[in-house]
DNA sequence: AGTTTTTCTGCAAAGGTTGTTATTTAGCAA
DNA sequence: TTGCTAAATAACAACCTTTGCAGAAAAACT
């Protein structure tokens, strides 16, 4: 995800009007690698923006997802999770505590695809976090 | 997962009974590489027991599932897939269609977890199948 | 400032899955 | 075989997460 300046334009660019909700969203994610749920930012945002509806969190976190400033994870169950880091990486999800950290992973893909055209490749690991093996 | 008759003494030993409803799901399954959904086999279901409900096709998936015969594969979006294939295998997805198909990846996960357990691995790789390449 | 256009909120509804419960059934023992 | 009992089923309600919708409100553009 851009700076808030740079996010700025570019909703200006799309058309989009720049509202203090939208800013607070964009402050609350910059930088925020704890994968949260709509919820999670949600709940955060309220705090400082009591009137602020769950529908606009996940309106504007859809918006930044469809510019490509988002990412968004699904684990199998419960509910997705937003990504501002957008480099190439992939994900470590703690089966104990939920948590989820990202990891870099040589993706050689040494796929023999039959006719297959891979267009991504996503690889998720589980098993438990540093703080959850220390803890057992 | 293991055959009709060895999924009968895997319920029975598991003090679960031998229902009609239930054969008819485990002859359904076996060798099954379509990867289904839960309603998908609902309606293959009916049609041979009309009176099935599609919780006793949730129900019986689930206790597959939990005992290790079948795996459960989350899409982003839309309902679960169930497989009967449980060896070690991973998917191909294609956007343009939403075939699933196995392939085989020497995982060798050349992670550097730093202090991450890993017990699991889980590859997806999404784009075009032969299929749809073909039809383009 | 007034007008237009977009966004916001609040609430209803959707999709997929699970909870609940009365009724039926499988498995077993008499 | 018959009856007993624990378990499974069908039907339906409720759940969770996300999206649709209808005004009310706010932002951008004269
Ligand atoms: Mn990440
Ligand atoms: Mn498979
Ligand atoms: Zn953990
Ligand atoms: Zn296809």
């Amino acid at each position: 995800m851009r700076s808030q300046t740079e996010l700025t334009d570019a909703f200006r660019d799309a058309g989009l009007k720049i509202t203090p909700q939208r800013l607070l969203m964009f402050r609350l994610l910059e930088g925020n690698a704890s994968h949260p749920t709509a919820e999670a930012l949600y709940e955060v945002a309220r705090r400082e923006m009591p009137s602020i509806s769950l529908r606009t969190v996940y309106q504007t976190l859809n918006d930044l997802a469809s510019m490509g400033e988002l990412l968004q994870i699904d684990l199998g169950s419960g509910p997705g999770r937003f990504d501002p880091n957008t480099e190439d990486h992939h994900h470590f999800i703690c089966d104990d505590c939920g948590s989820i950290h990202d990891v870099q992973v040589d993706t050689e893909a040494t796929l023999q695809a039959d006719g297959l055209k891979v267009r991504s490749v996503e690889v998720v690991f589980r098993g438990s976090c540093a703080t959850c093996v220390a803890s057992k």
